[in-house]
DNA sequence: TAAGATAGTGACTGATTACTATCTAAAGTA
DNA sequence: TACTTTAGATAGTAATCAGTCACTATCTTA
């Protein structure tokens, strides 16, 4: 017995406006993103997402045939912004290494801003339901995997990565820690935070990475704040 | 319109048998863990377990009170085995340092030959629904990262670790490499094997950890197969 | 202001699925 | 062989959910 919530409910009820569909579909898209990140991508109901905007649930399937068009339609939005703040990122590097810890945090701060993404990613049930979610998370992954790559060249050539570090090899490496530290604070929840473990984290990728003189030789070429926590 | 399959079906239908409780609730478990793995967890009906072993929807319902508690057994299960891998791959190393690269790789081919496991792992539908099988595997993880930060600790002393790497981050980061590789080898499916990926990959975290000689000061202290792609 | 376009409603459908009664028959045991 | 136990069959139920469809209300435009 659910009441109908005569006045809560209602707060600007005559404002119930009929919208321009191309708005329509961005709330639409919003919505999902925001139940996704707080309930899991398949829990989300196409009811829950008309409730969250005051629609009813037929509504919905004006606007997209179907639910994995919403879920495409989300990824595509999510990729447009991760891609601009990761490249706004790696800009502001001062040489390729810089920037590619910079891009590093940017991603990781971003991920945690938008806790939908990695849920979307690691969900296997939607991307086995529909091909071109996968497609399109394939296509994400790589093009960002060539992007670290090339700058791993930049930063050999420069001199500040060793040589025999495989470009493609770090790329990758360089993902999964990423993927993995979502998904450890997903499963540890509250109990670790996300940037933090990064800010831990990072680091020994980089001494992996780099060209690094030890004390028993010479000098530190690079201080890089050692010791932190 | 589907066929009853009148013959194919009854291989041995007069063998229909009665089963022992505890060996049918293995047998469950074993039929769960097989068709997570090849379609994902979340798709797996109690009516695909029964028809997987050739009994009816209901009878499930005797060996276990509720399906999730059938996935609770099945973490369980593969907890052990993979522990005892794992160990067992860790007795085998000279040292700490490479304990901890036979423990990478065991736990990395054990993955691989149980696909079903980072499956469970990764479907935060399922440990959201369940705080049991959460809790077990936020358990399962921390007594494995503390056992790789005890063997992280001991290559410290042994001088073979830098005395700079936090012996926890490099534990988070190492089981963070594992699930990144896995959940990349599963969004690109057959394109990238896992334990390939594995072995470009697992040097660079080393290099990150150990005790390291550059070309420019003294000989290498020890030649680990280097360049091998 | 009349007409056409379309965002949104409300009620429905069909499929799926975890779980549950009630009955049947196969095993162990006296 | 009679009796008890219990694995399994049969046949449900209630809930959930994506997608449909005929209709209504609102907006735009001629």
């Amino acid at each position: 017995m659910r009441e109908e919530m005569t006045s809560t409910e209602g707060v600007d009820k005559p404002r119930r406006r009929r919208m321009d569909a191309g708005e329509r579909q961005e709330e639409i898209i919003r919505a999902a993103l925001d139940l996704a990140a707080s309930r899991g991508v398949e829990s989300v109901t196409t009811q829950d997402m008309a409730d969250a905007l005051g629609l009813t649930q037929g509504a919905i399937f004006r606007h997209f045939p179907t639910k994995d068009d919403i879920w495409l339609a989300a990824i595509h939005w999510v990729r447009g912004r991760l891609m601009k703040v990761v490249d706004a990122a790696a800009t502001k590097g001062e040489n390729p290494l810089d920037a590619l810890e910079k891009m590093f945090f940017a991603h990781v701060s971003f991920i945690a801003r938008h806790p939908a993404i990695p849920r979307m990613v690691f969900s296997d049930q939607l991307l086995r339901r529909d091909t071109r979610l996968k497609l399109l998370i394939q296509e994400i992954l790589t093009g960002y995997e060539a992007k670290i790559a090339g700058l791993l060249g930049q930063a050999k050539a420069a001199g500040l990565a060793r040589q025999e570090v495989d470009e493609d090899s770090a790329a990758t490496l360089f993902i999964g820690m990423i993927q993995g530290l979502v998904l450890q604070s997903s499963i540890f929840g509250g109990r670790r935070s996300l940037p933090e473990e990064a800010k831990k984290v990072f680091p020994i990728y980089l001494d992996g990475i780099r060209v690094r003189v030890p004390d028993s030789c010479h000098a530190r070429k690079t201080e890089v704040k050692r010791g932190g926590i």
